[in-house]
RNA sequence: CGGGGUGUAGCGCAGUUGGUAGCGCGCCUGCUUUGGGAGCAGGAUGUCGGGGGUUCGAAUCCCUUCACUCCGACCA
């Protein structure tokens, strides 16, 4: 290919939009355009990028028995009225009509596809396991696109479903899922990729995890134990509190507490620290807006994804109106009689603690002295909590929790029946009788993981793209190509690497040498090669890493032989062992 | 969905008593240059996000609408 034909312009500045440096080196390298809110066009070096990682991705799926199909991207609603989901799931499934007023969706996930396809094959154990899988374009409307290709509402996946006769099948199948997972990230060139426990939600599920690449940028917060190894989503990791009881319980008393709503504010009036208050936080259900209060210790933050669990349906921050009768900023569990009749629900943190402060039900008043076991001897507990940088691992029980943020750039999750028994998808046994079949599903974003990838590995300068996904392998570089010499040499070495098997970019316009290096370093290509009059004096080429780790001066006699066993070891580099 | 911000050339931006639409980069032509985004000269490019209003006159003032973006909520 040559730099001058390529479509797609580089361009030196920010664009203002840009916050995060992989969205910005794409767009001001010529991989993306910007075409409307989470929705871009790639141009032809992030195609042949996606086109790398897709081959990665086909080659471990198969290695694990995977069978490629695919699934339309629009589907009718009767198919997804089947699961429930038509219904359930809220305005990022795109819903419309075509010409006959039929209700259609856009494919956000395909389990409802998947299942439509194997419904009749899978009607005998004989044919079970096997695992289908596609590579194709998703829709999901998301509430806020963000980050470039982070986040965006069209987008390419791999997902893949696999069916199963028994729980341990697909366990079993899970595993070698799972070690593909590990396989594909370090292939890509992100090994550092982590496996956390994830939150299966109220999907039925029972098992999920998720492969993180840990970055500050990442939308997701990883509670991480490095004493035991101990890996899981915020939203998933369990928290554990040491509730401390003094010795002797104050007297319940109530207190005035003028204009003070706050914790700090109350705790502060009082001096009394956050750990020896009451927290109350207000949500209600979506459903029917019905109030739920959660009591939690004051320094401590709910975690609505374990709420949203415990309560079997989705909620969200309450709207405390004047007839709900809830004092906003004074509630508390004692003497709690708004007539709104809110749930009221304790987490594990404040069980049994005594010498409380909390709010009085009543507007500028609070209770100090609020003894759990004396005053709500009925309290139930759960755990609600987000779990804390600092605290205790669910796992060895050392306070040695630390919470980083990751982007998920993939993630595989054992589903159950779900579908199957929704969708009505049986298989007849060796007795003749009749099951749901057991479904594991297991899905990577390709935009998100090429970005993931420009993300953990580039400088202020541009990406450095690892062998195995680059957009080349070599970036020729001819410098002072109004030189003759220079320009026939360095036609010829274009012609002789790309006949030795090598991806070749081929800059030889009349441009300044910083002009065509500071457009090689934004195209990322791992190895470059220089050719120009200055080095024909001494017969030799300039061969580099965009990495900078390497830089060595070939005889131009060589230099074909050298880039080409260079490129073979960078490549080498990107494998895994079995 | 809630709260903030921004819309002026491909990109980055300036533009207040309301009075002919600007700058830098990029682009085109020519000459000179050429090892980390070169110099000179000339040139092209705008429904000032859209609609409505006030006014002799609106990028500028008013109303309205749309888009993008950031923080939060949501995320099958």
């Amino acid at each position: 290919m040559k730099l001058d034909k390529l479509v797609g312009e580089r361009f030196k500045e920010k664009p203002s939009d840009c916050v995060v440096d992989s969205h910005a080196l794409m767009v001001r390298g010529g991989y993306i355009k910007f075409v409307a809110n989470g929705i871009y066009s790639s141009f032809m070096p992030l195609r042949r990028i996606t086109k790398k990682i897709e081959a990665i991705i086909r080659e471990e799926m198969d290695r694990i028995d995977g069978q490629e199909v695919q699934f339309p991207v629009v589907m009718p609603a009767s198919l997804w009225r089947e699961s429930g989901r038509y219904d359930s799931v809220d305005n990022s499934l795109c819903r419309f009509q075509d010409r006959n007023g039929s209700p259609m969706v856009l494919g956000m996930t395909h389990e409802e596809a998947a299942v439509h396809l194997v419904r009749e094959y899978g009607n005998t154990y004989t044919r079970y396991p096997f695992m289908i899988y596609q590579i194709q374009t998703k829709f999901r409307d998301e509430a806020r696109p963000r980050a470039g290709l982070i986040r965006v509402r069209e987008f390419t996946m791999k997902d893949a479903y696999s069916f199963h006769t028994s729980q341990e099948d697909l366990e079993k199948y899970y595993a070698r899922c799972y070690h593909a997972y590990e396989r594909i990230f370090a292939r890509t060139g992100i090994p550092e990729t982590i496996v956390v426990q994830s939150d299966s939600g109220m999907m039925g599920g029972k098992i999920s995890h998720e492969y993180m690449l840990l970055t500050p940028i990442g939308e997701d917060s990883i509670a991480i134990c490095p004493s035991c190894g101990y890996r899981a989503n915020m939203e998933a990791a369990q928290s554990i509190i040491e509730n401390t009881r003094d010795a002797v319980s104050e007297e319940l008393t109530k207190v005035s507490t003028p204009g003070m709503h706050t914790i700090e504010e109350v705790c502060d009036f009082l001096h009394a620290p956050a750990e020896k208050s009451l927290k109350a936080v207000v949500y209600q259900k979506n459903a029917d807006d019905g109030y739920v209060i959660v009591f939690i210790r004051g320094d401590l933050d709910v975690n609505e994804t374990k709420l949203t669990n415990y309560l079997g349906e989705n909620i969200h921050p309450a709207v405390i109106t004047e007839e709900s009768g809830i004092a906003a900023g004074f509630i508390g569990p004692v003497q709690m009689n708004a007539p709104c009749k809110p749930l009221i629900l304790f987490d594990e943190s404040v069980r049994g603690c005594n010498n409380m402060v909390c709010g009085a039900n009543e507007t500028d008043y609070h209770f100090t002295g609020l003894d759990m076991q004396r005053d709500l001897p009925d309290a139930e507990y759960h755990d609600f909590a987000k779990i804390i940088d600092g605290g205790i691992c669910p796992n060895c029980k050392k306070h040695s929790i630390t919470v980083s943020r990751g982007i998920e750039v993939g993630n595989i999750f054992q589903l159950g029946t779900k579908y199957t028994e929704s969708m009505g998808m049986t298989y007849l046994d060796e007795k003749g009788e009749s099951h749901y079949p057991i479904m594991g599903c297991y899905g990577i974003g390709v935009g998100r993981l090429a970005a993931s990838v420009c993300e953990a590995h580039h400088d202020e300068y541009g990406p450095i793209w690892p062998m195995s996904i680059a957009p080349w392998q070599v970036h020729l570089c001819c410098v002072k190509a109004a030189d003759e010499q220079a320009h026939s040499t360095a036609d010829r070495l274009y012609d002789e690497l790309q006949n030795a098997g090598l991806e070749v970019l081929y800059d030889d316009r009349k441009v300044s040498a910083g002009f065509m290096f500071s457009d090689a370093d934004l195209l990322g290509v791992p190895v470059r090669v220089i050719v120009s009059p200055r080095n024909l004096k001494e017969n030799v080429c300039e061969v580099v890493t965009r990495d900078k780790t390497y830089s060595e001066k070939i005889p131009v006699e060589n230099t074909v032989q050298a880039v080409k066993e260079l490129v073979e070891k960078l490549l080498k580099a990107c494998e895994v062992q079995e």
